[in-house]
Formats: C-alpha cells, sequence, structure tokens
DNA sequence: TGCTTATATCGACAACTGTCAATCAATGGG
DNA sequence: CCCATTGATTGACAGTTGTCGATATAAGCA
C-alpha cells in the first residue's frame, strides 16, 4: 500500500504541507463552538461570575438582574443559553430559581482551548 | 460615612445576597468575551488547529482554505477576525502570508474562563 | 379567592455575523 | 512590460443575536 504521503507534484511552487492533517473535524469544531458562543457574552460572563461568587456557589435571579442593569427577561434568556450549553445547573425551590455552575464545564471548556481539541465532553448535553 | 452596606431591610422576604460581589466588571468582561466571540466559530477553531499542528507552528492561507470548503475571501476575514482578537499573528513572506499562534494567547484565554476573572492579558491588542 | 412577587415566554426590532461573488493590490516570472 | 498567482478588500444578503415591553405562569400570602 502506498503508506508515503503525496505530499506535492513538484510541478508547482505549492507553499501547501499535505492535507490529513490532525485538525478538529467539522463535529468537534461545533460543538465546541457551542460552548464558547454561550461563554462570549460580557453579561454572561459576569452572569457566571456572580453564580461563582455566590453563596454555596449558587445564585437566584434577583440576585443577577440588578449588578447587570438589564431588564429582567433578557437576564431570564442569557441564563437559559448558559443552561443550554451545559454551563449551568437550574434548581427551583419554592418561588426563587437557584443558579449554579455545572462542576466540570468550564474547565472541560478551558482545557478544549489549550489544546483545540475536544476532550472529556462533561456537560454532554441534548 | 455609611461604610456598613445595607444588606436588607427585613421588610421583605429578601432571597438575595448582599450586593458588592468580586464580580468581573463590564470592561473586564467585556475584553474577555471579545477573544472569547473569536474562538466561537467552528471554522475559526478549524483554523486554529491546522495553523498549530502545522509545519513550524505555521500555515499560509493555501493551506487554509481547502480542508474548511470555504471561499479564499470568507477564510481571509476568519483570519483577520483572529488576528484582531489577539490569537494569530500575519507574516508576510514574498507572495505568501504565513499565520501563526501568538504565545501565550489561547493559554491566557484558558485561563480566564477557568478564573472568571481577567489575569494577565497576553495578546493585549488595541 | 384574589393579590403580590418571582421568573419564564413571546413578539418585535435593531445590530451584528458569516458567507459569497467581484474586484483590488502586491509579488514574481516570462 | 505584461501576465499569472496569492491574498486582502468591498458590497450585498441571509441568518443569528441581544435587548426590550408585554404577557403568561406559578408560588405564596391575606
Amino acid at each position: 500500500m502506498n503508506t508515503a504521503p503525496v505530499v506535492e507534484d513538484g510541478n508547482k511552487p505549492s507553499c501547501c504541507t499535505p492535507s490529513g492533517l490532525p485538525m478538529l473535524n467539522a463535529a468537534e469544531a461545533q460543538a465546541m463552538a457551542r460552548v464558547l458562543k454561550a461563554l462570549a457574552d460580557p453579561n454572561r460572563l459576569r452572569l457566571l461570575s456572580i453564580v461563582k461568587a455566590g453563596d454555596g456557589g449558587e445564585a437566584c435571579v434577583c440576585d443577577l438582574t440588578e449588578p447587570l442593569d438589564l431588564g429582567q427577561p433578557t437576564v431570564s434568556h442569557h441564563l437559559k443559553i448558559l443552561v443550554e450549553a451545559g454551563l449551568l445547573h437550574r434548581e427551583k425551590r419554592g418561588t426563587w430559581a437557584y443558579y449554579s455552575l455545572v462542576p466540570g464545564a468550564l474547565e472541560a471548556a478551558s482545557q478544549n482551548i489549550l489544546g483545540l481539541q475536544v476532550s472529556t465532553p462533561v456537560g454532554s448535553g441534548s
């Protein structure tokens, strides 16, 4: 079998390296981008930082609406995005909804950036 | 002056913790989000992974256009976004443009996610 | 039961983003 | 000097996103 990869034909200058690189495939890239998209918003980053700093690692919506200077529906929308990305966990207790970080989710995202390849998907969602 | 923060008045149920949390401020969040926005696209993640895996840690545009199945102007556009986010470095040698990772940039982004606070801005851009 | 408070959902809209076709600029070869 | 090639820029356009006001849902209280 032809194990040696055909680097180039020789009839072109060819600045390019051969194909077959160990690159992220489309599915991995898309999964990784979905989490990063959820993180790529200043207000959502602030929401996460408040939740992380909150008592017991959790915070309710009323904790989150005021410091961000955003309307309540907007905050609720951002929280939903973070939950769907597998970064936040939602728990309703009585009248209030408490949000907390999904353990390992931020670490996984961080690792994915470092290696630029999907490692262990922690918050594997839908 | 009134140094003691007014936690609550006592006439409300108050699910909320006092304000003054160690949260990300608006400027930090925006700076962090700018880098993450650049990372939050499947094709840009793949570009970075190709550059990282490339010979000498660099790759030219013709290396990047084909495996992504995107038009050349689109790839050029994505590369510009990555450069402006401080993630890629561009060097023109002769007819070809070579792109390489900015050292430490991915590590900084990774750390920022872990701590959810800006640590040491490495690729401090414009 | 009816009121109040907390949170989610809906509909609308402006702003931004990813993509392409066409074109421009720069480099190197005949 | 003209041409071929590499890559950037421009303009257009569809799709997505962030935000708000209005409304719905749900829980607790009088």
